[in-house]
RNA sequence: GGUCCCGUAGCUCAGCUGGAUAGAGCAGCAGCCUUCUAAGCUGUUGGUCACAGGUUCGAAUCCUGUCGGGAUCGCCA
């Protein structure tokens, strides 16, 4: 039960009643909330303000009329209206006791809605490069993405917790040749790693298990073989590594998809192209340079393009490189109508702030391949800066010294890192301090929030011993 | 230069789909504390809501511009 609601319902019907020429949508603006003052009452609602422009009356003679409409109400022990057509309720006692039942009848369902009402909604988050752990840059997109999702299925949608795999860039090729090295490394080879391979010791496992699994069988067999066996093998252990992480965090998801499965002759991104070309949303032509680059860097050339700009972004897309594989858009695009084709009309994908940039090209790709049927909300998690007692936190790129999600989850506890990434807005830029979180003074958040639960669970605790008969 | 985010009390930040006197925690000040965990309780000081215009019955909130801080800008993903 919420009187709020049921209010607002019994205002808007009293509304209709006394007026009947006001339409549905103006009816539709009002709010009833409680007043900031609790001395103005239990409700307060704006109803005379919102509807006296469309009557050409003056708000307080509406909400004079309002309250007299509840001046016999049995629920409505007084009215009053006060400062510009504000009009306050206060309630007879038995409604309050009205509320209680329900909340004990609905238990852990009480505050549930069905605002949703069952549509099918996909929301991606994390979708972090299968190349090693998690690292500290992703945990606040990962809690903000599940918790949004949790909120939203709490509120009545279909949700869909998904995960997009980047397995197909070249930076998976470097992670293969990295585990090919840690391969000849398990079988006995001394190794070096080159710059721009991956160094990481979380590599070293995958090297053995290839050795367990293939011998050295892998060094005498055609190259494009061998390294297409051990991509297989390293990215299914990347995976598993990274769902090893999120679980840290409670995070999880639905559907984990793969980049990948959209190439090839016969991929999505193939039919994407050449369904957008039949759309006549591609053309041949060139782009400008972006200002403030050296125009000597810049390599004017005729480029298949999107046409981004019909749907809001600052300027067309490439889908093609120079060297004719397709661009990381336009394997986007074709995931997002996979998305649509799926049946998915709302999408939010929860972005790091390095990708601000890409949310006006991904918004005009849902519109086009949809279109203009399915709606694309892109959230942004601006930056962490990880802090250590008031000083910002060193972090070497060396791998060693990478902060990883499991470090973070490791020192203060998944709940503290939870809720300190919730504790501020996602679209603010945060401090992470981690002397801090572990602090058991009052600065400190978290503590605070526990030290509440100690002290109430505690009068329940000394309920029980004093009064058995309360049922603690 | 373009785009996006931020600018509110000494500090860290809420509030932003327009609504009554702009809020919280911490810090400060005054008092309380033989009773639920003293990281406690009560009271209180403190604000040109960055700045300038505009929209209207009404603006921290919406629009335009300026200033300051951050992120980002084809052939990375």
């Amino acid at each position: 039960m919420d009187v709020f609601a049921l209010f607002a319902a019994r205002i808007s019907d009293a509304l209709k009643v006394l007026y009947p020429q006001l339409t549905d949508d103006v009816v539709a603006r009002l709010v009833v909330e409680p007043p900031r003052d609790p001395a103005h009452g239990d409700l307060s609602t704006n109803a005379a303000m919102v509807v006296c422009k469309s009557l050409g009356m003056k708000p307080r003679d509406v909400a004079t009329a309002i309250a007299a409409h509840f001046s016999d109400n049995a629920d409505v022990d007084a009215v009053e209206i006060a400062g510009p057509g504000f009009i306050n309720f206060r309630l007879a006692a038995s409604v309050w006791h009205k509320v209680l039942r329900s909340v004990i009848e609905q238990g852990d369902d009480y505050g549930k809605s069905d605002i949703g009402q069952g549509d099918a909604v996909n929301i991606e988050y994390v979708s972090a490069n299968p190349t090693g752990p998690m690292h500290v840059g992703h945990t606040r997109g990962a809690v903000f993405g599940d918790t949004l999702a949790a909120l939203m299925a709490y509120s009545g949608y279909a949700v869909t917790r998904e995960y997009y795999i980047n397995d197909a860039g070249s930076q998976i090729n470097t992670l293969a040749a990295s585990t090919l090295l840690r391969y000849r490394e398990a079988l006995g080879d001394t190794i070096e790693i080159p710059t721009g391979f991956y160094p990481g010791d979380y590599l070293v496992p995958v090297g053995e298990a290839l050795k367990s699994e293939f011998g050295d069988g892998l060094l005498h067999m055609p190259e494009d073989q061998a390294i297409a066996l051990v991509k297989e093998r390293v990215l299914a252990a990347m995976l598993e590594l990274i769902k090893a992480d999120l679980a840290l965090l409670g995070v999880h998801h639905d559907v984990f998809f793969s980049e990948r499965a959209l190439h090839g002759p016969e991929g999505d991104i193939a039919n994407t192209l050449s369904w957008l070309r039949d759309q006549g949303m591609v053309y041949e032509g060139r782009l400008e340079p972006p200002k403030g680059k050296a125009p000597d860097e810049w390599e004017d050339r005729e480029q298949t393009l999107f046409r981004a700009t019909d749907y809001g972004d600052d300027v067309d897309r490439p889908l093609v490189k120079s060297d004719g594989s397709y661009t990381y858009f336009a394997a986007d695009i074709a995931y997002h109508r996979n998305k649509f084709l799926r049946g998915f009309t709302h999408m939010i994908n929860v972005l790091g702030a390095d990708h601000s940039g890409y949310v006006k090209r991904l918004e005009a790709a849902v519109k086009a391949v949809s279109l203009q049927a399915a709606d694309m909300d892109v959230r942004i998690c601006q930056l962490v800066r990880l802090m250590k007692n008031g000083e910002p936190f060193k972090m070497s790129k060396r791998s060693g010294d990478l902060v990883t999600l499991a470090d973070v989850v490791d020192e203060v506890g998944a709940d503290a890192t939870r809720f300190m990434l919730l504790f501020r807005r996602n679209d603010a830029a945060m401090d992470f301090d981690f002397a801090l979180v572990k602090e058991q003074t009052k600065d400190n958040p978290v503590f605070y929030v526990q030290y509440a639960h100690a002290r109430t669970y505690s009068i329940f605790r000394n309920a029980a011993k004093e009064l058995p008969e309360s049922g603690y």
